[in-house]
DNA sequence: CTGTTAGCGCATTCAT
DNA sequence: ATGAATGCGCTAACAG
């Protein structure tokens, strides 16, 4: 009973050839009545649905897309997969995943073999060097980039620098004048945003001192941090994310000091446990869910409109909690 | 250059057939040196790769497997994925990913799905009910069980009832007598387990009391149980897992109520955030990597060894960190 | 050892 | 409107 059907079983059931099958079970107008309702019987009967792989052969299209993320371990990431994932499948889509464990170097290779076995690639912050993208994009076409630039491919990304620029700007209205700013991958496209950022508020406002120190991207870079945290004369904290903050905000708590009594933290992402942390992480809030929408959104035009969708940029919003409060009186 | 390449064109460029193309791609062993090294140049020169898609078409294999959850927001089954993912592209396999989004009735046909694209698929806490597991089973062979009995699969799974009991143990041994267990859903298997768990630590010990009330699996639901927990005379709480034992925690402390000096709190998983909550979270590790890499050595049992892997049962350990503390003097 | 033939299972010309 | 042939790209069985 669970047999291997093929379409010529089903034809030779309903009495017609395979191609009358094919054509019925592709809803071609172009057929007898009463011939599609025999079909449909018969395979119904037989419990024969086409085999996928000969299809995608015959066809060239596969009705996959492969997301290649950095690692499948973080909340940002995690969040993109999952929405661009549910929108595929509501089209009809399914989702091959590649991980390449931040290893920057197999990206290229394990984005070129995704590719091969599904129509087109998300690309999500891909680490590669510029000119190693823009090498393979031409490859790995039809493809969309998330969180990075680059030519020949739709673009779908936040605005980092002003999710920033908008903590600085809280910081600063809450009467912060001396700040520290933790940063991430020295490299990365992201990290240099925030700098760009940083720059750009010491000129507009001559009177703000912010700080920069090498840091890291995860609870135990955010943890470590905490000496050189204690070690600046710094009343706020930018953390370079939401999973730095609450490493930080661990150690600090663990050395007994008081957040945001006596330092202010800010994080990033705004990661689903960013609201449950104590005290509660002030951040700027990253629209994952919609960003893993419009990744999707612009695959399928890319395939079903053959059309190539314009770049979106998402502005972060400010998620205002506990962990910012006006500096101490000092 | 980017044109795409049949397996004949490398024949003609190299001088031979198709056929000893195909074999010196495949390594095959009989082939004349000089002829390998000819159609390795060619090969190499045109830049061709054999298409994925026929190969599978032709071999009945398509070197990769599906994985099915319930939820791809949920921090267990991202880790299962993530391990699985990895551990399995360390073997050739691609993994395709479907996330039922909870919907219970959907599973079964998405699993069937997502199976007919792949070698096997992995089936991560199916929520489905057992008749119909049973019933989809032989249609999905060769598949995996996660979190989840049943026959004719293997089955990788992380003992919850021994969990529970060596976190109420602990509880006991801290001066605990009167706890309160924050249920999750009331059908689920993994539920079902914990109860069962709490019904022998009354009879082990008759000192004990344990209440149970009903609650929920996330945040919102451990944040909302607080009014629950506040009513009751309960020294200590024992929530469903760590995402409700977080909610729980932050809740408790809007309210002013310390932990773990008033009242102690556990949680279940051990999700990378736990030992970052305030306090830091006591619960049950459960050894999803481990679970995600023995899911797939399962798996590459049943499709290469062609021989099913015995069953695995995983114990949590202990994992005590600042939420408990003996009860208070009171 | 190598080339030729015949599928894998389906969709799609092309005739009728 | 339907059936018969042809191709998708590759591998395997069969000769030679």
């Amino acid at each position: 009973m669970t047999a291997k059907l093929r379409i010529s079983d089903v034809a030779k059931h309903a009495g017609v050839s395979p191609a009358t099958v094919s054509r019925v079970m592709n809803g071609n107008p172009k057929v007898d009545p009463a011939l599609v309702q025999r079909v449909q019987d018969a395979a119904a009967e037989l419990g024969y649905t086409a085999s996928p792989l000969a299809r995608s052969l015959a066809l060239g299209k596969t009705q996959t897309v492969a997301v290649l993320v950095p690692d499948l371990g973080n909340p940002t990431f995690q969040a993109i997969l999952r929405t661009l994932s549910r929108a595929a499948a509501g089209d009809g889509y399914h989702v091959l995943v590649a991980d390449s464990a931040e290893v920057a170097a197999d990206e290229a290779a394990l984005a070129l073999q995704a590719r091969r076995r599904t129509d087109g690639v998300v690309l999500v912050a891909p680490r590669m060097p510029d000119d190693e993208l823009a090498a393979a994009l031409p490859r790995l076409a039809p493809a969309v980039l998330v969180n990075r630039g680059g030519d020949g491919a739709p673009v779908v990304a936040a605005d980092y620098g002003r999710g920033l620029r908008e903590l600085i700007e809280h910081l600063r209205m809450l009467g912060h004048r001396r700040l520290l700013y933790l940063a991430g991958v020295p490299g990365s496209a992201s990290n240099a945003r925030r700098v760009a950022a940083i720059a750009e508020a010491r000129a507009a406002h001559p009177d703000l001192d912010i700080a920069e120190a090498p840091c890291g991207t995860g609870f135990a870079d955010g943890s470590a941090a905490v000496a050189t945290v204690r070690a600046h004369e710094a009343t706020a904290v930018l953390a370079y994310n939401d999973l730095v903050a609450m490493g930080l905000l661990s150690a600090l708590h663990e050395e007994g000091v008081a957040v945001p009594h006596e330092v202010s933290v800010t994080g990033f992402d705004d990661i689903p446990f960013a609201r449950y942390t104590t005290p509660p992480l002030t951040t700027a809030s990253v629209p994952t869910d919609r960003m893993g929408e419009l990744a999707w959104s612009a695959m399928r035009a890319l395939l079903e409109d053959d059309a190539a969708a314009p770049p979106v940029v998402l502005a972060p919003t400010l998620a205002v909690r506990g962990s910012t409060a006006p500096p101490p009186a000092s």
